[in-house]
DNA sequence: CGCTTAGGTTAGCAACTGTTAACCTCGATG
DNA sequence: CATCGAGGTTAACAGTTGCTAACCTAAGCG
């Protein structure tokens, strides 16, 4: 599960790390970022990370584990929640557009250091990721039915590529309003009508 | 000048270098590939490198530089080729769309290292950048012209992050037609109605 | 009160990696 | 034809980094 901090629950050193390590690894890359910076990212000195953590490759794994996760299960709850494909995007819409406003960090480590996983933890991250994907692809699905499988996964995937454009654009000369903007731009790209093939 | 092979011309070793460079970079980041890696994959061995560039960051920073100059020179010859800001978001479009559909590993490695660059040659990399979405900026108001700067930047950089989202779902199992899919999706997404703030 | 143990500390090793040095070779060239 | 430089080789060094070992300490607890 992902600790995403809400109550005010004093997080755990485990939780400290990896959300420290979310930051460091979203600024300078897994491999960027030492053992010794980590340590003292959350005031402990460099090994005192393996009381917490077999290895530094374990607080990635856990890291990318806990975020696609995540957005697995509350995409499901979303969808759940719906009682209507219109609502559930909209639900998944939001949703994700928040997320990515929220913990761009996140974003960051898992567009980038999936490949600095094992495999074994590298291919459950990307079930995990593949599953969500194919939560929109069905509600893609529902809300136009001529669309193809393929051509859906592709739309999703843009979708991401677009709500999760906030990352990269850290600048401070951006609409304020960026949420907002993000979403419209998302439903009207999805909304395009399908191509036939 | 970023060379795409286009002609059969035989690559210089330095091009051999920096396109090889491109290639693991993009699979496994600037700090997850060794000397020694990148030496053998053009035929040399190791320091061999050192006969071309002066260090591992001299490499990066050619093809940094070569990349968003590459994208700017050519975003600015096609506005200039068009009649019409119609016709300048069209070849925009399918400019960018093409060369992220050809050179997926060059979005990669831009979007990923930019962080392992020194503080200058950094600095270069985003003045180039930023040129190059104020290019999309300029012809988004001419399109809009109640749009505001910020909500244009914004509109700019979610639809490269759309554009862009194929390096990262280079699965199969996708549509045939993804460059057309994602430019009508663009499109769409950017002839949405501005806001008013 | 004494024992355990979770969670720190520092010292240090072994492996790796960027870079340099010293040397070789061979095609071009004056 | 002698020379020279471009482009390659291997050996080796110095710095860094993940991780382990050995040790400390204080809070919880039977």
């Amino acid at each position: 599960m992902l600790e995403l901090n809400h109550n005010e629950r004093i997080p755990t050193r485990r939780e400290q790390i990896v959300s420290a390590a979310a930051r460091l690894f979203a600024e300078r890359g897994f491999h960027g970022v030492t053992i010794e910076e980590l340590g003292t990212a959350v005031g402990i000195s460099g090994p005192g990370i393996y009381k917490h953590f077999a290895s530094k490759d374990a607080v990635l794994a856990e890291m990318l584990i806990g975020i696609s996760r995540h957005l697995l299960d509350q995409g499901r709850y979303e969808v759940a929640q719906s009682s209507s494909p219109t609502e559930a995007l909209d639900r998944l819409l939001e949703f994700h557009t928040d997320f990515a406003m929220t913990r761009p960090e996140l974003i960051r480590v898992q567009e980038h250091d999936l490949a600095n996983l094992s495999t074994s933890q590298a291919h459950q991250v990307r079930r995990l990721q593949r599953a969500y994907v194919e939560l929109w692809v069905g509600v893609l699905q529902d809300l136009a039915p001529t669309l193809s499988a393929p051509e859906a996964r592709t739309r999703a995937h843009a979708a991401f590529g677009l709500l999760n454009s906030t990352p990269h654009s850290a600048g401070r000369n951006e609409s304020p309003d960026a949420g907002a903007v993000l979403g419209r731009m998302a439903r009207a790209a999805l909304e395009v009508t399908p191509l036939d093939h």
